[in-house]
DNA sequence: AGTTGCAATGAAAGCGTTTTCATATGTTAT
DNA sequence: ATAACATATGAAAACGCTTTCATTGCAACT
């Protein structure tokens, strides 16, 4: 069933079945009821790769993402799809993975999929590897690349962002002020906003001359899914190392904690004081609840889709927009 | 930059830029190189509208998922397409929210992609909803269609999903077996699957004869991602009706009761059973941690993949493949 | 009645591929 | 050297739309 099949039974050309498909002005009302009739009787729906070669633009969006099944970066997803949607852009989200052949294999995809715009959410190499800043370079010359959570200084190139350095020194020093110096820090990743968080964090403990903490800090590299694990982990090191206060860059990791805590027969905030990061549902699944560094994802997605929106309309938009995020404090800190 | 750009540089046709993009067996070595080299030099993607119009198969599948920031969802979401592009199918993600018109706009147009299959996963309505009944069989008369965690009766569609009904009826068994025949049933769906567990907690509760347990079912209609809602929601009803046991239908669900739980002083599992579904990381995340009926995700994403695999291949495949699932017994229950 | 102008419609080109079929080229057998 | 054949390549049609430009039909003028 194409759209000539659809003029033939109308007794119009092909033309005014587009025109009405694409809600023309210029169409005879009868003719039009006539012609969605005949597309309502056979159930006809256009072609989308033919109709794609003729449009300039297809109101479409590409989303990359990572992991569609991190906690994170789905809610990211989300918001972003439903701003997008709402102003009438449809998503074409892809999965990426955390490899950067497959990245760079579906940024060329999707860019042949003629989109408007290119949203990278939770682009984790940006900054960090010189591969992954090249393709960005490359796809940016295409079409306008959207960072969510991420900074990249180039022409074309807008980043949304929250300032997690800060963050993360805040909170450290709101820790070291409550007199707690042994201090884990914990990361997963080495991405961009996880270099920001891990200098945060650096810097913290080097303003108030306090020298050995590099021991302190530890990178997990399993999954955040098993929280157990995590608690073995952190189990694990404390037998290396001894520390009164944890700062997580992903609550699952603070909860981890939480729980070795809990095996080890230590009291939280009492013996152990746990910061989390992505202020998440997670925060509320605890007991105590996790005080937790909110980056303020729905503020940021919601940027996004604004300076997108602007960018599309031949706007000049800011090309960085950076949030401050905040410590929600809840029963897991005494400070 | 095209394809024509492209032969013309090559000093070739284009059927033969085509055929080495395609990894046609009959191109001399020395052509093909000399296009690669073109090609890689010229940093060119063939346009997928294009490659979209001559192709019978894009070795794509449509993916149809109402909200990937659902913990649940992403997860499908997460193995389904894995277990996809290790066998060579892109697949064509589209979050429809819950809205029926929206989901059909989307149906409609991820088959005029010429999508080879459709997987709708947690699609909610089904068998609840005639009209929804009715996309799905205009659906399938175009391509097949795989449902996760549902069932439909109709040719063409393949159903993969888990023995909720006995899943629930058991877990409520074991804990009227247990002595608490005051069990608040939790549940925040009308889905298809959300329909099987209810009526598997009914059953359980009749059979042994116990007559007012519809004042304990109660629906939840706020998100999942605030837990102390859910408490405030469970502490309401707490003041109307008694209850020693929870049978939640998400593990979120049963996190917000322990909560109440905890406020109100009570101890679980001594003064309250909690059992939740889905058997997500959200278990561990409690204390004590939560027993939770697993329904075994992984392995119907996997035998929805193989399924779909087969039916593509042309072999016969089973129409519906049902798992059963199973109680995990943690710290939430005594026994 | 003749002219003008506009609204509705149609004819046809173009979009960038894939694919079929014909042709040129090279190789082997006679 | 020639015939026969396989192999590599090219020309052109096809895919199903959108869009431009030309044309038709009709109403409102003069």
């Amino acid at each position: 069933m194409t759209i000539y099949d659809i003029s033939n039974k109308a007794g119009v050309s092909i033309a005014t079945v587009s025109r009405v498909l694409n809600g023309s002005d210029k169409v005879r009302p009868d003719t039009r009821k006539r012609v969605l009739d005949i597309i309502e009787q056979y159930d006809y729906t256009p072609n989308a790769f033919a109709r794609g070669m003729g449009c300039k633009s297809l109101q479409t969006i590409g989303l990359l993402c990572a992991d569609s099944s991190d906690l994170f970066l789905a809610k990211a997803v989300y918001y972003i799809e439903q701003g997008l949607q709402s102003n009438g852009y449809a998503s074409l989200l892809c999965c990426t993975g955390y490899n950067l052949d497959t990245k760079k294999n579906y940024l060329n995809m999707i860019i042949s999929k003629k989109v408007d715009a290119i949203v990278l959410v939770g682009s984790h190499f940006i900054g960090t590897t010189e591969e992954e800043n090249q393709y960005i370079r490359d796809a940016s010359e295409k079409v306008p690349i959207m960072l969510l959570n991420a900074s990249f200084n180039h022409p074309n190139v807008y980043s949304i962002y929250c300032d997690d350095y800060t963050n993360v020194f805040e909170a450290a020093t709101s820790m070291l002020d409550a007199g707690i110096h042994d201090i884990l820090y914990l990361y997963n990743f080495d991405s961009y906003s996880g270099k920001r968080k891990l200098n945060g964090f650096q810097s913290a403990m080097q303003a108030r001359g306090i020298v050995d903490y590099e021991k302190n800090i530890q990178f997990y590299e399993g999954s955040l899914e098993n929280i157990n694990e995590i608690a073995d982990f952190a189990d694990q090191i404390s037998k290396e190392t001894t520390f009164h206060g944890v700062i997580a860059c992903e609550d699952a990791l603070a909860i981890g904690c939480m729980k070795y805590a809990q095996r080890a027969g230590l009291t939280v905030p009492e013996d152990l004081s746990v910061i989390g990061y992505n202020n998440s549902m997670l925060t509320a699944c605890c007991t105590p609840e996790l005080s937790s560094i909110d980056n303020c994802l729905k503020s940021q997605a919601h940027q996004l889709v604004q300076t997108l929106l602007g960018v599309l309309a031949g706007e000049a938009m800011p090309t960085k927009s950076v949030f401050a995020g905040k410590l929600v404090k809840r029963g897991t800190t005494k400070f």
